[in-house]
DNA sequence: TTGACATAGCCGCATATGCAGGTATATTAG
DNA sequence: CTAATATACCTGCATATGCGGCTATGTCAA
C-alpha cells in the first residue's frame, strides 16, 4: 500500500487549514492589534486568572518556549503583567492587566465578526463538528518511538 | 448568544491541532534534516514538476512571500534549483534536484512512519475524514470585507 | 510607441514555532 | 543536611508566517 505523500499527507492538510483561516481571523482582528495567537493568549488567561508559563502553555497546546516569546509583545505593551511566583520562585505568574482587559473586549467584537463569518461561509453545523474534531486531535497522544 | 471565545474559536483549535501534529511528523523528519514544510515543499515539487513560487505557494496554500523565504535553505542545501523563468522574467522557476530527490525518497520512510503512527493513534477511518474535512476548509472561500 | 495598469517576486518589519542546552530553584534520597 | 535529581524558565539557533510597500517586467490601450 503506496501513499503518495503531498496529497494525502494529514499534516500538511491541517497546516493548510490553520494557514487558511489564521489569515482569515487575523484580518479581522488587524484593526484591534492583536493577532489570533495574542488573542487567544488574553482570553486564556481571562478565562483561567494567572497562570505561568507552563500551564498556559500546556492549556494552549504550545510549547512553552514558544509561550515564553509571545509573551514578550503582550507584557511590553502593558497588556499582561509577569510576576515571579511566590511559592515556586523559578516560575512566573501571567496576569491579565486592565489594559489588556479592555484590549480583548475591544478585539472581542472582531473575533466575533470572523468566527460569524467562517461560521457563514462553511455551515455552522460542520463549524461545530470541526472544532470538536480538532479538540480531538489536539488531544490525542502521540509519541515518537 | 454569546459564545466564549477561547472555548469555542475554531481558528485556535485549528492550530493547536496543526502545533500538536506538526510537531509530531517534525520529530519522526528530524533525523532526515527535512522538516514537514520542507518535505511539504519538494514532495509538491516532484510530484507536479517545475513551479513558480506563485503557483507552488497557491498549491501550498501558503502566502508567496512565505514560500519565497522558505524555498533559501532548500535553495542553499541544493535541494532545489532556482532559475529565471523564460517566458516571464519575472518569475523563477523552482525545480527539484537530484540531490532533493535523494533526499525527499530517504524522509520518505520516516514521514510513512509519522503517518501511520498518527493513524494507528486516531484511527485510520476519522483520519481519512479529517484530511478531506482539512482540504475543505482550505478551500472555503474567505472574504473579509 | 508610450503611458497606464497589472503581475512576480523582493525587502523590512514583526510575530510564531520548537529543539538543544543552560541556569536557578525546588525536591527528594541517603 | 547534602548530594542527586527534577523542574521552570531562558538563550541561541534555525525556520515559518504574512503584511505593506517596493522594483522589475509584462500587457494593453490610446
Amino acid at each position: 500500500m503506496t501513499l503518495a505523500p503531498p496529497e494525502f499527507c494529514t499534516c500538511l492538510a491541517l497546516r493548510q487549514a490553520a494557514r487558511h483561516v489564521s489569515q482569515f481571523y487575523d484580518q479581522h482582528l488587524a484593526p484591534s492589534g492583536l493577532r489570533i495567537t495574542q488573542f487567544s493568549i488574553l482570553a486564556k488567561l481571562k478565562a483561567r486568572g494567572p497562570l505561568t508559563i507552563n500551564s498556559l502553555a500546556e492549556a494552549l497546546v504550545m510549547d512553552p518556549t514558544t509561550l515564553g516569546r509571545n509573551i514578550l509583545p503582550l507584557q511590553r505593551d502593558g497588556l499582561i503583567a509577569v510576576v515571579r511566583g511566590v511559592g515556586d520562585r523559578r516560575s512566573k505568574e501571567l496576569r491579565l492587566t486592565d489594559i489588556g482587559l479592555e484590549r480583548l473586549n475591544e478585539a472581542w467584537k472582531y473575533w466575533a465578526a470572523a468566527q460569524a463569518g467562517f461560521d457563514a461561509a462553511f455551515g455552522s453545523r460542520q463549524d461545530s463538528e470541526l472544532r470538536t474534531l480538532m479538540r480531538t486531535v489536539a488531544s490525542t497522544e502521540l509519541v515518537a518511538e
